[in-house]
RNA sequence: GCGAAAGUGGCGAAAUGGCAGACGCGCGGCGCUUAGGACGCCGUCCCGAAAGGGGUGGGGGUUCGAGUCCCCCCUUUCGCACCA
C-alpha cells in the first residue's frame, strides 16, 4: 500500500489556502527575499511537465527562505494576450476573455495542484483592465520621454496571421510554417537603442549565466569603427559609410549602396536605370530572411556612378546589393576585398580590382586576401601627410581615424545591431495605445486620468486584411472626439505586442491592487530588485532586454529604485519526451531506420529514402503502446523495432507527459521530486515516468519510518541520543542540503536524504529529535508529506515557518578516514587510518604497507607525495 | 560559416586536480507471500577462476596524480547568421 498522498494533499492544500499560509505582509523586519517565476501564457494546451520544473525549483528556494527566516515574496500570474486566444476566437467565434478565463482557470488548478507557495492574494492578469491601465500609463511615460514614435518602417508582414512581427519574432513564426514578406507600414517603435549602451554596460551588474549575457551582448552587437564621407564623382553629394577597418581605406577599389538607399537614383546613370530599378524591385520583394538565404551567391548591379577614394584620389565605382543593409550603419559600405571575404566574394564574381595593403596575406583564387592581423602596406597618400605603411592594424587605425577627422572627412563612430522595437501588432487581443490620430496626421497622448483605455468587444476578430487591425472594425469605438478641444479623432488600432504586459509584471506582484499608481514607491524599495528570477532559456534576448529597457526607463523617472530588475536569473533545461517512430514507402512498405536520411526541406524536416531518394511517411508511436521485448521498442501492431528519439514534448509526437495524470498515479510530492532528482535544473533532459517510481519509493519509505500501518506515530520514534555514526550522517545531510539548495542543485540534495534514510531505517530506534530534524529537511521538497508528518509528531501550526536546521562541522567529519595508497599514480591499497594524522605518519604507513613495498621491490623512491586524511602517492623508478 | 556549452554503465546521472560510476531506474538472485504486487536483503562497468589488468568520444600535453586543466580532431545541442 502506498502512503495516502491523494487524501494528504488535499489536507494540506486546503489547509494553506484557509489559513493564508503564504500571505506575504509588504513591510516586515525581516530580511526580503523576491523569488520570481516567469509568468505562463495560459494556453488551452495546459501545463506540461516542462512548467513545474521551474516552479517546483522556486517553490523550494521559497520554502527554504521561510525556514531561514526571510519576509518571501513569491507570487504568480497570467501573461495573458497573445495571439492563440485570438485565432481561436477568429475560427470560433469565442470572445478571447472567455477562452483565456477558462484557460486561466484551467492553469491555477493545475499550479495549485503541485502544493505551490504562492501567495495568491497578488495573482495578476495582464489582460485585466486594472492592469493594463498601468501597462498604459507605462507607455506614456516613454511616449513624453520621446521614446516613442511613429514611423513609415519596412516590417516583417505575415500574410497568414495578418499582422506584422518584431525581427525577433520571425524565426520562431517561419519555424511554425508561416511566410514573412517585407512591407512597409506606419507603426509605433520604441527607442530601445537609446539605451543600447546601458542594456550593454549594466550586464556586468547581474549575476546571469554567462551564456545568456554574450547572447545579450551580441544581441546589442556594439561595434567601433568609423563613418568617413565619399566623394560622388560629378556630383556635390557625399555617401557616407560606416567601417570597423578605417585603416583598410586604401584597399576600397569599389563601394557597394543597399538597394534602398537614398542616394541610388541620383547615381544612377541612364545606361544603368533599367537594371537597377529591377534590382531594386526584386529586393523590396524579398524578406531578411530570403535575403539571408540566397547569400551563397552574391547579387548585385553596377550604378554606373563612381566615388572618390579620399586617401588616393581614385575613381571607384559604387554598386548596389542587396547584402548591404540599409538598416545597420549608414546602409552603404567601402568595400576592401583584399580584407573582406563578402566584399572578396563580390569582386571575384564582378571582375572589380582587388589592392593588396596587407602583409602576409594568403592567395586566393588568385588575389592575396589577409583574414586577420597582418601589417598595413601601400598605404601611404602621394602629398606624404599620411603613412600605415608597417602598422600594426589597431595603430593604422587610430592614426587613420585622426587623420579623417583633422580633413574633416570622417569621425570615429559607434555602432549597435539592436534596432529599435517594432511595438505595434494588428490584433484584436493586446493592449490599446492611449493614443488620438486626428486628421491632419498629428497625434496625442491620452491623459493619465482617462486610463484605462478599455479594448471593446468584438462582433469579428478576423484581421482585416488591408492591414488593420479587428478593432478598426468597430467605428463606435474608433470615431471619438478629444476631450480637451473637441476636436474629431480617431483612435490607434494597432494594439501593444504581448511583451507589454511582461515588461513590468514583477513591479506589480509588489503591489497588485494599488489603483493610484502602478506600484508604491515604499514598497518598490522594500522588495526590489528579484532576487531569483527562474525560467526558460528562451526569453534569452526577448523578455530579458525589453523589460530590462523599460526598467531603465522607470528608473531614469524615479519611479523605481534599482536599475536592473533581476539580480539573479537562471535558465533552466527544457524537458524532452522519449518518441518512438518507423518509416513507410509510398507503397507502405517498411523502410528500416538506417536507410532513412533526414533533410531540411524549405524549412521543414523531412524524411528521405536513401536508396530511392523518396519522402517518406513517418509514423509516431505513442510511448505507452509501444511493446517491449529485449529491451528493445517494438511496435504494437507490425512488430518492427522502433527508432528512439528524444524530442520536445509535442502532440504529433505523441510524447506528451499531463501533469493531472503524474499527479494522480504518484501524487504532487513525487512528482515535485522527480522534477528535481531528474538531473541539473539548467541541463536539457528527457521525462521518463518508469523512473518516478524511484522518489516514489523512497517518499513511501520516509512514511514508513514516521508511521506504522495504523498511521500513528512509528513506535520507534523515541526520545533517545543518536548514535554517534548516524548522527554524522544527520549533519553531513544538513549540510549537503543546505549548500545544494543555495546553488539550486536539487539533484544531488535529495540523494543525500535518500542515503540518510535508507541508513535511518535499519536503526533499532528512532531518535526523536533526527526525526524532527529531517522533515524539515525535506519539507521544501515535498511538502504536503512534511506538514502532515510534521503534525504526526506532535506538531499544532505549519511547518512553513519553522527554523531549518543548522549542522555542527565538527560533526560533519568521521573519526577515521580511509587513506588510498598508489605507486606511480596507480592505487595499489586502501587502509583505514584515524584522521588527522601528520604527513610523517602516512608517509611511513604508506612505506611500510605490504602491497606497496612489493610495488616497490627493484625500485627506488623518488618521491612521495602526502594529501593529508586522504592518500599517499609514492613514486618510484 | 561564427560563437557558446556538452560528450562518463543498458538508462537518468554523481565525483574542491586525489578511491570513477554516489543516488535512482532497469536487470539478476534470495527472503516474505498460495500467487502476484508491495516490502526487505544481496549483486550488477569490462576482461579474468583468481591474482591482476583495462576503462570517462579520439589523439597529444601539463602534473607525483587528469572525467576534471591546456592543444588538436570527431560528434551532439543551443544561439547568431552577409551587422561592413
Amino acid at each position: 500500500m502506498p502512503y495516502p498522498f491523494k487524501q494528504i494533499e488535499k489536507k494540506w492544500q486546503d489547509y494553506w489556502e484557509a489559513k493564508k499560509t503564504f500571505r506575504t505582509e509588504d513591510f516586515s523586519p525581516k530580511p526580503k527575499y523576491y523569488v520570481l517565476d516567469m509568468f505562463p501564457y495560459p494556453s488551452a494546451a495546459r501545463l506540461h511537465v516542462g512548467h513545474p520544473e521551474g516552479y517546483t525549483a522556486t517553490d523550494i528556494v521559497a520554502r527554504y527562505k521561510r525556514l531561514r527566516g526571510f519576509n518571501v515574496l513569491h507570487p504568480m500570474g497570467w501573461d495573458a494576450f497573445g495571439l492563440p486566444a485570438e485565432q481561436y476566437a477568429v475560427k470560433t467565434g469565442v470572445h478571447p476573455k472567455i477562452t483565456t478565463e477558462q484557460n486561466v482557470a484551467t492553469f491555477r488548478r493545475q499550479i495549485k495542484m503541485l502544493g505551490l507557495s504562492y501567495d495568491w492574494d497578488r495573482e495578476i492578469n495582464t489582460t485585466d483592465p486594472d492592469y493594463y491601465k498601468w501597462s498604459q500609463w507605462i507607455f506614456l511615460q516613454l511616449y513624453n520621454r520621446g521614446l516613442a514614435y511613429l514611423a513609415d518602417v519596412p516590417v516583417n508582414w505575415c500574410p497568414e496571421l495578418g499582422t506584422v512581427l518584431a525581427d525577433e519574432e520571425v524565426p520562431e513564426q517561419i519555424d511554425k510554417g508561416y511566410t514573412v514578406v517585407k512591407r512597409t507600414m506606419r507603426q509605433w517603435m520604441l527607442r530601445i537603442t537609446a539605451y543600447a549602451e546601458r542594456l550593454l554596460n549594466d550586464l556586468d551588474e547581474v549575476d546571469w549565466p554567462e551564456n545568456i549575457k554574450e547572447m545579450q551582448r551580441n544581441w546589442i552587437g556594439k561595434s567601433e569603427g568609423a563613418e568617413l564621407d565619399f566623394a560622388v564623382r560629378n556630383s556635390d553629394e557625399k555617401i557616407r559609410v560606416y567601417t570597423t577597418r578605417p585603416d583598410t581605406l586604401f584597399g576600397a577599389t569599389f563601394m557597394v549602396l543597399a538597394p534602398e538607399h537614398p542616394l541610388v537614383e541620383r547615381l544612377t546613370t541612364p545606361a544603368q536605370a533599367d537594371a537597377v530599378k529591377a534590382y531594386q524591385e526584386e529586393a523590396r520583394l524579398k524578406s531578411d530572411l530570403e535575403r539571408a538565404e540566397l547569400s551563397k551567391q552574391k547579387t548585385g548591379v553596377f550604378t554606373g556612378g563612381y566615388a572618390t577614394n579620399p586617401v588616393n584620389g581614385e575613381a571607384i565605382p559604387v554598386w548596389i546589393a542587396d547584402y548591404v543593409l540599409a538598416s545597420y550603419g549608414t546602409g552603404a559600405i567601402m568595400c576592401v576585398p583584399c580584407n573582406d571575404d563578402r566584399d572578396y566574394e563580390f569582386a571575384e564574381k564582378f571582375g572589380l580590382p582587388v589592392t593588396e595593403i596587407l602583409a602576409g596575406g594568403e592567395v586566393v583564387s588568385g588575389g592575396r586576401v589577409q583574414r586577420s592581423g597582418g601589417q598595413l602596406m601601400n598605404s601611404a597618400t602621394a602629398d606624404g601627410t599620411l603613412s600605415l605603411d608597417g602598422l600594426e592594424v589597431p595603430d593604422a587605425k587610430r592614426k587613420i581615424t585622426a587623420w579623417l577627422a583633422e580633413r574633416g572627412l570622417g569621425k570615429a563612430a559607434i555602432n549597435y545591431k539592436l534596432r529599435d522595437w517594432l511595438f505595434s501588432r494588428q490584433r484584436y487581443w493586446g493592449e490599446p495605445f492611449p493614443v488620438l490620430l486626428f486628421e491632419d496626421g498629428t497625434h496625442q497622448p491620452m491623459d493619465a486620468s482617462e486610463l484605462p483605455l478599455r479594448l471593446p468587444d468584438a462582433q469579428s476578430y478576423k484581421p482585416t486584411g488591408t492591414g488593420e487591425s479587428p478593432l478598426a472594425g468597430i467605428p463606435e469605438w474608433v470615431d471619438t472626439t478629444d476631450p480637451r478641444t473637441g476636436r474629431a479623432a480617431r483612435r490607434e488600432t494597432n494594439t501593444m505586442p504581448q511583451w507589454a504586459g511582461s515588461c513590468w509584471y514583477y513591479l506589480r506582484f509588489i503591489d497588485p491592487h494599488n489603483d493610484e499608481m502602478f506600484c508604491d514607491p515604499e514598497k518598490e524599495k522594500q522588495w526590489m530588485p528579484v532576487d531569483l528570477y527562474v525560467g526558460g532559456a528562451e526569453h534569452a534576448v526577448l523578455h530579458l532586454i525589453y523589460a530590462r529597457f523599460w526598467h531603465k526607463v522607470l528608473f531614469d523617472l524615479g519611479l523605481v529604485s534599482t536599475t536592473e530588475p533581476f539580480q539573479r536569473l537562471f535558465n533552466q533545461g527544457m524537458i524532452l519526451g522519449y518518441a518512438y517512430r518507423c518509416y513507410r514507402n509510398s507503397a507502405g512498405e517498411r523502410v528500416p531506420p538506417a536507410q532513412v536520411e533526414w533533410r531540411v526541406e524549405k524549412q521543414a524536416e523531412k524524411a528521405y529514402d536513401k536508396v530511392t531518394g523518396a519522402e517518406l511517411k513517418v509514423e509516431y508511436v505513442p510511448p505507452d503502446e509501444v511493446v517491449w521485448e529485449n529491451e528493445r521498442p517494438l511496435h504494437p501492431v507490425t512488430h518492427e523495432e522502433l527508432e528512439v528519439k528524444m524530442d520536445k514534448m509535442s502532440k504529433s509526437l505523441g510524447n506528451v507527459v499531463n501533469p493531472d495524470d503524474i499527479v494522480e498515479r504518484y501524487g504532487a510530492d513525487a512528482m515535485r521530486l522527480y522534477e528535481m532528482f531528474m538531473g541539473p535544473l539548467d541541463q536539457v533532459k528527457p521525462w521518463s515516468t518508469k523512473n518516478i517510481e524511484g522518489v516514489f519509493r523512497f517518499l513511501n519509505r520516509v512514511w514508513r519510518v514516521y508511521v506504522d500501518e495504523d498511521e500513528r506515530l512509528h513506535s520507534k520514534i523515541q526520545e533517545a541520543e543518536p548514535p554517534l555514526e548516524l548522527q554524522r550522517l544527520l549533519h553531513k545531510t544538513i549540510k549537503k542540503v543546505t549548500e545544494d539548495i543555495e546553488a539550486l542543485r536539487f539533484n544531488t540534495a535529495i540523494s543525500q536524504m535518500m542515503i540518510f534514510i535508507n541508513e535511518l531505517h535499519h536503526a533499532p530506534v528512532y531518535p526523536r529529535g533526527m526525526m524532527e530534524t529531517f522533515i524539515r529537511l525535506l519539507s521544501p521538497f515535498a511538502p504536503h508529506l512534511a506538514e502532515e508528518l510534521w503534525q504526526k509528531l506532535g506538531h499544532e501550526k505549519t511547518i512553513t515557518y519553522e527554523a531549518w536546521p543548522t549542522f555542527d562541522p565538527a560533526l560533519t567529519l568521521d573519526d577515521e578516514v580511509t587513506i588510498v595508497l598508489q605507486v606511480n599514480g596507480k592505487i595499489c591499497d586502501k587502509v583505514t587510518a584515524a584522521r588527522g594524522l601528520s604527513e610523517d605518519e602516512l608517509r611511513n604507513l604508506a612505506l611500510g604497507n605490504e602491497k606497496v613495498q612489493g610495488r616497490l621491490e627493484g625500485k627506488q623512491v623518488v618521491m612521495v607525495k602526502v594529501v593529508p586524511d586522504k592518500l599517499v602517492n609514492v613514486a618510484a623508478k
